[in-house]
RNA sequence: GCGGGAGUGGUGUAACGGCAGCCACGCCAGACUUAGGAUCUGGUGCCUUCGGGCGUGGGGGUUCGACUCCCCCCUCCCGCACCA
């Protein structure tokens, strides 16, 4: 790292080097011309087959389509650093493989722009949202087309445009006229629903029916509120994620494990508040199932299973006093060891079953020193509540909890079980109780240890365990009743047999449930998609949710003086959320005819997260300007549909950060099953295969008090570091500003020229592989460029020094194999292969042919070609200058000729015992008896031969001989 | 703790179960040079008594043959984390 990353490389002076050397100065005038030529001949522009964009058409109409895309960016300030374009330049190299290889190739941009950042900063400096991001939009825009990216520019927007979020609120009301069918395993139109319930052919599913009286005795606001609930956009009061510091509710997925905002790490409360939700549940076992149908890596598909969660088990009840507690477990063949119960304490029964006071005797410990159980319980639950998972995590996991002087009943033996509330039974998983099984459950056993409650076994632990839970396998035992004995079964047919026991008795059921949890869709800022939804003032509908028409969208984003939302005190969890749309009281009024006249309305205030835009914007590029509909149905069909009978359909290559693992993908794969259900879209999944590519880090160095300095002015001698003369110690991390190693792909093009960079970041790695950036080597995949270019230009003249004479043999050979392994490195983006083929190609024209003599055409022609997706200007140069006046873009991808990748004579290995002792020369197509023959007849292998028995011979045509001795 | 991925020269990496280290950075030497952070050519895994020996995190196994397949262990990275 002794080159400094900003100091641009100095140029030699002109007379010193030949005028046409490809120079950096040279890379950049040859750079820009062509993206202004790209740019005015629209050659990267992309006909659909139908519409506005389906200009020139027919000439691709026979080719198979090929949709790749990036995950598109937020526009930061801080621009692009040098490990952003990664991922954007794995997709711009195969984009253009494969446009030349015959493809009708969708490579389109967006930019991801409502969200946090730019509303921090507006509130900062009172400058409106919109500006900051825009001009954060154009900046990164000339940087990727600095960088030779192949987008069509006519299909690039912003999620913030309103042409864009009207579509993005459109599909919201989608959702909102929504209910998912569990009979059809799919979402229909919430008319259908209501059609069904009038006709009587339908009952109100569970839950949405408060006052259980049939459909046709309810008043309208009733069956208003009932057909609400069972909507796929629901309003809905819960437990939230509230998080004070920044004045606003978040998604789980937007907690941190340490129970912090993933976004400034402020701390995160729970506390009850109604907010918009997403069913995503309902959509649990297609998402988890649909995995499967998916070209994604392992990996990822394992994160998305894991956070869907699946487990099958038990739901059973046990009597308590005059409720039912209901639990869920995976172990129902354990229930006769559960000695106690938990509830969580923000479970809806908690006060109904906390007893008035204790009785005589009450353990101490189980009171939390409280003098009545209320109290106990009330205490105990405030505390819970205030702690913040941080909190708890640095305790430990020991286990606390109160008694609420409930006691249960086991169903199967009529034990007695004290109901205690705890918090290491979480609400939001299951159904928040749990019967405690301390023989066979860690927590539950660590929970009874520190409580003094019974243990009883009953699975048989092997021989000499010592104590604690059994969690493995063995036979049941202690678990037999009048009616029933599961002693001696095993773990899967004990619980089919217990829960076919509770089924008969109505005590309990088989049933399956998720960690996924429904989708929290509101937010308290300004800088997002407002909602389409009014609400009544007056009258008895006041205050349900109605939508507003289609035809009045978008529902614009208001001005504001503010765009702050009232924000609190990090650890003021009692706060509640005031959305700064609130203070527009001009827009918050409205006075609107939806149908029964004018009424007055109030808008909902809260915005969508920052995911809504992002969960569609791959069906938008296909005619963000189509005014008419979100997308042409043909035109999904065309880049999206299925392939055939099975087929998921989708983008055919997503790339992007595996931060997006959970959140993202998992959002827009249920939108997307939404729209494929409501039938706006043919294909199930949208994005049929997806790549995580790798990330860049550098080096980063300390000095002696710990503090960074800039790593461009670290030097190395024999191993130490130095900066300005004093040692540093070196770290590994993430570019940027705080470690003080930030390279901009600026300073790179402009130290080297787009085309070397590219080749650079392409050279380092197969594309899902992260890898540190090192500045010094980039100067590599200069000399390259500029060996090509001398095999194309003469440095002197500028003149095409090419011929047209014939190549030799050896020399077919070596275009024959680069062409081989060049596309089998472009084609399963492992970009690092292809360029090491391409070299080894220039190495051995350089060496053929030296300075003196011309490279044949016909050799010159494939390798500018082959370069071409990697290094798309000076390609381009050398095409035109070898009289080509048509971009390259377009030019057929050169084909392998299956005769020169074999050779006539192959050298083969010959070994004795395992280990290569000599080399022979034979016929490609020489069979192991000749192979054999040959390798005898080699002087040094008969050495080893002379004397010692050959017990075997291992003889691979085209491969080796190996002798076995005895 | 559970789950996943990865360990190959000084560095980034490459090798259908078949000659380990392609290609590049760096380094060494040479050429051209007043000069070289330019360019070109050659060399470069380690050890060596120059015969050869040893080498893909460690240890076993399968095989004529293992970076590759199987078992155990170590280290690093990532994800989840009281999920009943």
């Amino acid at each position: 790292m002794s080159q400094s990353a900003d100091q641009p490389i100095v140029e030699p002076s002109s007379g010193d080097v030949p005028p046409h050397r490809y120079t950096p100065a040279l890379a950049q005038k040859i750079e820009l011309a062509w993206q202004d030529r790209w740019e005015s001949a629209g050659t990267f522009h992309t006909p659909n087959p139908v519409g506005r964009l389906s200009e020139g058409f027919e000439k691709v109409a026979d080719r198979p389509k090929y949709f790749a895309m990036d995950m598109f960016p937020y526009p930061s300030g801080a621009g692009l650093h040098v490990g952003h374009p990664l991922g954007y330049l794995g997709t711009d190299v195969t984009s253009r493989f494969r446009r030349m290889d015959g493809d009708n190739v969708l490579h389109p941009m967006g930019y991801d722009a409502f969200g946090l950042p730019a509303e921090q900063y507006a509130v900062q400096t009172g400058q409106h949202p919109r500006i900051t991001t825009e001009a954060n939009i154009a900046a990164i825009r000339a940087q990727l087309r600095r960088l030779g990216v192949d987008h069509d520019d006519r299909r690039s927007f912003a999620t913030i445009d309103p042409e864009y979020y009207k579509w993005t609120q459109w599909i919201f009301l989608q959702i909102f006229g929504s209910w998912f069918d569990e009979s059809a395993g799919k979402a229909r139109p919430i008319d259908e629903l209501v059609a069904e319930l009038d006709a009587g052919t339908r009952e109100p599913a569970p839950g949405t029916n408060p006052s259980a009286r049939p459909w046709a005795e309810l008043s309208g606001v009733e069956r208003r509120k009932v057909v609400d609930a069972h909507r796929l956009a629901y309003l809905h009061e819960a437990p939230v994620n509230w998080c004070p510091g920044l004045g606003t509710v978040l998604s789980n997925e937007e907690v941190t494990a340490d129970g912090r905002s993933e976004r400034g790490n402020f701390p995160v409360f729970r506390r009850p508040l109604t907010q918009w939700m997403m069913r995503i549940t309902a959509y649990a076992d297609r998402l988890l199932a649909d995995l499967d149908r998916l070209d994604w890596s392992d990996s990822l598909k394992l994160m998305q299973r894991n956070w869907i969660g699946r487990s099958t088990g038990a739901r059973i009840g046990f009597s308590c006093a005059d409720q039912v507690i209901e639990v869920f477990t995976t172990r129902p063949d354990t229930l006769f060891g559960a000695t106690y119960m938990v509830v969580a304490p923000e479970h809806p029964l908690v006060d109904a079953l906390t007893a008035a006071e204790w009785p005589s005797g009450v353990d101490p410990r189980w009171t939390g020193g409280a003098a009545t159980p209320a109290e106990a319980v009330s205490v105990y639950r405030r505390e819970a509540s205030r702690r913040s998972e941080l909190e708890r995590q640095t305790e430990g996991r020991d286990k606390t909890g109160v008694w609420t002087g409930a006691t249960a009943v086991n169903p199967v033996n009529g034990r007695e079980l004290p109901v205690f509330v705890a918090d290491y039974v979480l609400m939001g998983y299951g159904t928040g109780a749990i019967m405690a099984v301390p023989g066979e459950d860690v927590r539950d056993f660590e929970f009874a240890d520190k409580f003094g409650l019974p243990v009883i076994r009953t699975v048989q632990p092997p021989e000499g365990w010592d104590g604690g839970a059994w969690t493995g396998g063995g036979p049941m035992i202690n678990s037999a009743n009048d009616e029933i004995s599961l002693d001696g079964l095993e773990k899967a047919e004990a619980i089919a047999r217990i829960t076919e026991w509770l089924v008969a008795r109505g005590q309990g059921e088989a049933t399956t449930t998720y960690k996924l949890r429904d989708w929290l869709f509101s937010r308290q800022r300004y800088w997002g998609e407002p909602f389409p939804i009014v609400y009544a003032v007056d009258g008895e509908d006041a205050g349900l949710p109605v939508a507003v028409p289609p035809s009045m969208l978008p529902v614009l984003l208001p001005e504001v003086d503010d765009y702050s939302p009232k924000t609190f005190a990090d650890d003021d969890a009692d706060s509640a959320p005031e959305p700064p749309l609130s203070r527009a009281t001009e827009w918050t009024t409205v006075e609107l005819d939806l149908g029964d006249g004018p009424r007055k309305y109030r808008r909902e205030t809260n915005t969508m997260p920052n995911w809504a835009g992002s969960c569609w914007y791959y069906l938008r590029y296909l005619d963000p300007g189509d005014d008419s509909q979100m997308v042409d149905p043909e035109l999904e069909r065309y880049w999206l549909g299925p392939r055939g009978e099975g087929d998921v359909g989708g983008v055919d290559l997503y790339v992007g950060g595996v931060e997006h693992a959970v959140l993202h993908l998992l959002y827009a794969r249920f939108w997307h099953k939404v729209l494929h259900d409501l039938g706006y879209v043919s294909s199930e999944e949208p994005f049929r295969r997806l790549v995580n590519q790798g990330y860049i880090s550098a080096y980063a160095y300390t000095d002696e008090r710990g503090f960074y300095v800039p790593a461009a002015e670290v030097v190395e001698k024999d191993g130490q570091f130095f900066h300005e003369g004093n040692p540093v110690n070196r770290e590994y991390g993430k570019i940027g500003k705080s470690l003080k190693n930030m390279v901009t792909p600026d300073e790179m093009i402009g130290a080297y020229g787009a085309d070397t960079f590219r080749v650079y970041e392409m050279s380092t790695g197969p594309l899902d592989q992260s890898r540190p950036w090192e500045t010094k080597a980039v100067v590599g995949s200069q000399r390259l460029l500029q060996r090509i270019w001398r095999v194309v230009v003469d440095e002197q003249t500028g003149a095409v020094r090419t011929a047209d004479s014939e190549p030799g043999e050896d020399t077919l050979r070596a275009l024959h194999r680069a062409i081989a392994g060049v596309r089998d490195g472009y084609s399963t983006l492992r970009f690092n292969i292809a360029i090491a083929r391409i070299t080894e190609l220039t190495n051995h024209l350089t060496q053929t042919y030296g300075a003196e003599s011309p490279v044949p055409r016909s050799v010159a022609e494939p390798l500018v070609l082959l370069v071409a997706p990697l290094a798309p200007h000076i390609a381009e140069e050398m095409w035109a200058r070898l009289g080509h006046d048509s971009s390259l873009a377009w030019h057929a991808f050169p084909e392998a000729e299956e005769r020169w990748l074999v050779d006539d004579t192959v050298q083969v290995a010959v070994q004795v015992n395992g280990k290569v002792r000599s080399q022979v020369s034979v016929p490609a197509d020489a069979d192991a008896a000749a192979l054999e023959a040959a390798a005898r007849a080699d002087e040094k292998v008969a050495g080893y031969l002379a004397g010692a028995t050959v017990r075997r011979v291992v003889a691979v045509p085209g491969r080796l001989v190996n002798f076995v001795l005895g």
